[in-house]
DNA sequence: TCTGGGGTCCTAGGACCC
DNA sequence: TCTGGGGTCCTAGGACCC
C-alpha cells in the first residue's frame, strides 16, 4: 500500500471552467467547438466566455460590438441565470456526495473540508480530485478543475493553476516550489492595487509574498496581508462557511439602458427593482430593516438616500410606499440618470424576527402569502408573468408581456 | 475597454451621547 | 467652559471577488 502524505488540514477548492458558457455549450450541442459568449442584461457587454472565445482575444466586461469584431464566428447569448443556477445545484450536490461539509463560494465554485475523506473512500488526493471531474462532466456535461491543500487560498490558486478540466494537489513539502512559480497577481485577495503596491518594495512572485517580514506585510496590507501570508504558509486561518450565513446585503440594480431625465420612465425602472427586491426576500423568507435607493448620474456618480423602515419588513406596500418617499427627495429634475437601484439591508430571518408590540408586522404577513403566491406563478410559467403596474412603463418599452401586480391579471 | 450586476470587508470621519 | 475619553451609529469611499 502506497504512503499517504501526514495531511494537518486538507480543503478542496471546485471551481467549474467557464461555467456559463459551459452550460450553454451542454444545451445546445451544437455549439460545440464554436467561440461562445454570454452576455449582460443589456446585452452590452460579455460577463462570460468559452475558452475558443478567451483564445481570440474576448476578455470579461468587453462590449459586445469590440468582442463582435475580434470574433465574428462566435455565439453571443443572452445570461440565463436560472439555468445557470439549476446546473450549479446538480454540481453542488455531487460535492456532498464526497464530503458533506462544503462552502458554496459562487455559483460555479465551493470548497470542500477534505479531512477524513480519504479513509472514507481509500484513496488517495489526486484520485479524488480526478473522480470528483469526472462524476461532474458525467452528470451535467461540464468540466472542473479541482486544488487540494492545506488551506482554503492555497487551494484555490491549485485549482486556477491547473484550468481546465485538471487536477493539482499541493502538499506542505511542495508549497514553496509551487509559489515559486505563481505571481502576487495570481492570489486571490491581491488586484491590481496591492499588486502594484507590492511592486514597488520589489515583491513580484507569491513566494516572495510569503517570505516577506511581518513589519512591512502588516504596514502594506494590513490585517488582510497578514492572514493571507498564513494561508500562503500552509497555515489557515480562513475556515470554512460550512453553515450559510444572513446576506449582508441584497441588491437589485441595472442601468436603463439609455440616458433620461424623465420621471416617470425612472420611477417605473426603480419599481421593477423594488418589486424583484420583495420578490427574492419572500423566496428566501427574509425582512429587510433599511433600504437604499440609488440612482446613477450621467457621470456615473450615485446620489443615494438611506431609508430606514420601521419594522422588519418584505411586505411591497410597505417597501414601495418607503421608495417613492425616497424617490421624491432624492430625484433632481432637469438632471440626468442612467441607472438606478435599490439595495436591502439590515436583513433578519423570518423565522426568528420577532413580532412588534404594534402588530405592523402582522399586517404585513398578507402581503408576503401574496408575494409567494407570484413568486410560484412566475417559477412555472417565467419570470415576468407577473409584475409591478408602476414597472409598466419598463415593459411596454422592452417590448414584454405586460402582467401586473397587484392588479392581478393573468395572461 | 468608456461602463454589468451582485456581493464582501475595511477605514476614516462626523454626529451624537454619556 | 477652551477642554476628555469612549462608545455607537452612519456614510462615503476604496479594494477586491465572481
Amino acid at each position: 500500500m502506497k504512503t499517504m502524505h501526514n495531511w494537518s488540514n486538507a480543503i478542496a477548492h471546485v471551481d467549474c471552467d467557464a461555467f456559463y458558457a459551459s452550460c450553454e455549450t451542454v444545451r445546445h450541442p451544437e455549439l460545440e467547438g464554436r467561440p461562445v459568449c454570454v452576455l449582460s442584461s443589456q446585452n452590452a457587454i460579455v460577463v462570460a466566455k468559452s475558452y475558443d472565445a478567451k483564445h481570440l482575444g474576448i476578455g470579461t466586461g468587453m462590449p459586445v460590438w469590440e468582442a463582435r469584431k475580434l470574433a465574428p464566428r462566435a455565439v453571443f447569448l443572452a445570461a440565463d441565470f436560472r439555468y445557470y443556477g439549476q446546473m450549479s445545484d446538480k454540481v453542488f450536490a455531487i460535492l456532498r456526495s464526497y464530503s458533506p461539509d462544503i462552502e458554496i463560494y459562487s455559483i460555479d465554485e465551493a470548497f470542500m473540508d477534505m479531512n477524513g475523506i480519504r479513509l472514507l473512500w481509500r484513496k488517495s488526493f489526486c484520485q479524488l480530485a480526478d473522480d470528483i471531474r469526472m462524476s461532474i462532466w458525467r452528470e451535467t456535461g461540464i468540466t472542473a478543475s479541482v486544488g487540494i491543500a492545506n488551506t482554503r487560498t492555497l487551494a484555490k490558486m491549485a485549482s486556477e493553476s491547473c484550468k481546465p478540466d485538471g487536477t493539482m494537489v499541493v502538499p506542505g513539502k511542495q508549497i514553496e516550489h509551487f509559489l515559486n512559480d505563481l505571481a502576487v497577481t495570481d492570489i486571490p485577495g491581491i488586484g491590481r492595487n496591492r499588486a502594484a503596491l507590492l511592486h514597488k518594495f520589489g515583491i513580484r512572485t507569491a513566494l516572495e509574498f510569503v517570505r516577506l517580514g511581518d513589519g512591512l506585510m502588516c504596514r502594506l496590507l494590513g490585517r488582510h496581508g497578514m492572514q493571507l501570508k498564513q494561508e500562503l504558509s500552509g497555515h489557515s486561518v480562513l475556515p470554512l462557511l460550512l453553515k450559510p450565513v444572513l446576506p449582508k446585503s441584497i441588491a437589485r440594480t441595472a442601468a436603463m439602458g439609455c440616458v433620461t431625465d424623465d420621471r416617470d420612465l425612472i420611477m417605473a425602472h426603480v419599481s421593477g427593482h423594488v418589486m424583484r427586491l420583495v420578490s427574492e426576500l419572500v423566496a428566501r423568507h427574509l425582512l429587510t430593516r433599511r433600504l437604499r435607493l440609488f440612482l446613477t448620474r450621467v457621470t456615473f456618480e450615485h446620489d443615494s438616500i438611506s431609508l430606514p423602515l420601521e419594522v422588519p419588513s418584505n411586505s411591497l406596500k410597505r417597501l414601495m410606499a418607503a421608495i417613492k418617499s425616497g424617490f421624491h427627495s432624492l430625484f433632481r429634475t432637469g438632471k440626468q440618470y442612467r441607472g438606478c437601484g435599490v439595495v436591502a439591508s439590515d436583513i433578519s430571518c423570518e423565522a426568528t424576527t420577532t413580532n412588534d408590540l404594534f402588530g405592523l408586522m402582522v399586517s404585513d404577513t398578507r402581503q408576503t402569502d401574496l408575494m409567494s403566491t407570484v413568486n410560484a406563478i412566475n417559477r412555472k410559467y417565467g419570470n415576468r408573468t407577473l409584475s409591478l403596474a408602476a414597472a409598466s412603463r419598463v415593459r411596454q418599452k422592452s417590448k414584454q408581456p405586460r402582467f401586473f401586480y397587484p392588479v392581478l391579471t393573468a395572461h
